[in-house]
DNA sequence: ATCGGGGCTTGATACTTGTCAAGTTCCGCG
DNA sequence: CGCGGAACTTGACAAGTATCAAGCCCCGAT
């Protein structure tokens, strides 16, 4: 019965939607009556490419979730501009700001064709204000993120370049069950970006790479022996496990 | 009453170091059993300069609060170290990690002779569990830091080096009421290593400073005129305001 | 199939930042 | 009071990284 009433309230959701953002760390733990309270407001919306959902220094009007597609968190400052993170489905960004009612520290765009699902920021405070298990799933998935960024601040910090994308390439590699080949998640220039370097650097250290058994073709890339790679990288739970 | 039973319980702790805390953002919108519940198994601990409270990959046993003093957290790689941030009272430091049950990211030790207030985590998670108000001021403390991380990522990826020391002068200007003289609240090598370079770079930057009216001796920063700095900072609240 | 554009690569060069070594200053301690 | 050590500064040099320019390659549009 909720489905059929969450579908007619909700433009362009589909019920595979609803259960996934349902499944999200952030919203799994709450009651149903707080959930469907929650995503009363909310609506679905498809956008094309390179579309820039949210802006650097303007106010928080909706909670994002990614459901298909890609989304790249991004920042600028006299005229530079830096990939901050890249955001897949199904998963939420800009809580902070929306649970603060700050201004976004931080801009979005699409990256493909992507649906997203628009939550009002209000009806997220004031639910949060009311639902004890909605608030205690925002406190873990803050704490998460916040030692998300502390591990990438670190990586900035401690390492140059070549040891940034060696331990980037060895994560990708963890990630997909250790198989010696997969592919970029996102193309070189953002990825350099993201890393902190330039498109030029980022294709001399991969080739600084080669010596450890590193090969690239176009977006594919294949790790001949991770142990000799995790030598150069010196990778460690505490910058590198997400999980951790 | 309270007081008196409190002090009897924490040993070195002093009426003002209770009220201090309760005073804290994270702790004074609760009700009072549940912050003398929270706080009955802590105690007050003073530590000489450069003692290592936490240390980075090791369990959280403790929240701690800085009373008096100052506390560096710092992170290391591969023989290489990094000031992340300074701690200054009163606050607390860590809170992520124990509210996760997660291991430290960093590192902490005291920079000179410190009073911590040390209460144990399992406590806090305890307590967050049961009490609904402090759970919100965890939100609120973690989105904090979580914006705090992110500003500082933005600095290091869109500045160079003279351009952060430049901003985090104007920041401390502004922090001690505008006025054209201010002291340094850290040793300059600390300093450096804050704002990701080397001690001689930052010697260096602060002479690049120099025709910006900024002028040094010892601990000791005039800022001749702050307008002309900023023309050179372009400080903007998306990185630089602390409150934002 | 061809054209055009954007992403990627490469080389040359310049700028930024780090390293090393030496010297100075400052401060605490005997 | 003077000694010792650490912090800071300075210069010379090396390493890391960015910029600029050119060419390649892939892919989508005509």
């Amino acid at each position: 019965m909720i489905l059929v009433k969450f579908r007619d309230r909700h433009p362009g959701m589909r019920s595979t939607d609803f259960h996934e953002i349902r499944a999200l760390p952030l919203f799994r733990e709450m009651g149903a009556e707080p959930f469907e309270a929650l995503t009363r407001g909310g609506y679905v919306q498809t956008f094309p490419p390179q579309v820039e959902l949210i802006t650097e220094g303007e106010h928080s009007d909706f909670l994002h979730v990614v459901i298909e597609g890609s989304v790249e968190l991004f920042a600028g400052w006299n005229g530079r501009e830096t990939t901050m993170s890249m955001v897949y489905p199904v998963s939420t960004f800009i809580l902070a700001a929306t649970i603060k009612d700050a201004p976004y520290l931080m801009s979005a765009r699409t990256v493909e064709r992507s649906r997203v699902v628009l939550i009002p920021s209000e009806d997220v405070r004031r639910i949060f204000e009311v639902d004890n298990d909605f608030a205690r799933a925002v406190v873990a998935e803050l704490a998460q993120c916040y030692r998300g960024v502390v591990k990438s601040a670190k990586d900035m910090k401690l390492r140059n370049a070549v040891e940034r994308l060696a331990n980037y390439l060895l994560r990708q590699h963890l990630r997909n069950g250790g198989r010696p080949e997969f592919e970029l998640r996102m193309e070189k220039r953002r990825l350099a970006s993201f890393l902190g370097m330039t498109p030029e650097n980022m294709s001399r250290a991969l080739k600084a790479l080669q010596p450890y058994g590193v090969t690239v073709d176009g977006q594919r890339v294949r790790i001949a022996d991770a142990d000799d790679l995790a030598g150069l990288a010196k990778p460690t739970p505490l910058i590198d496990d997400p999980e951790h």
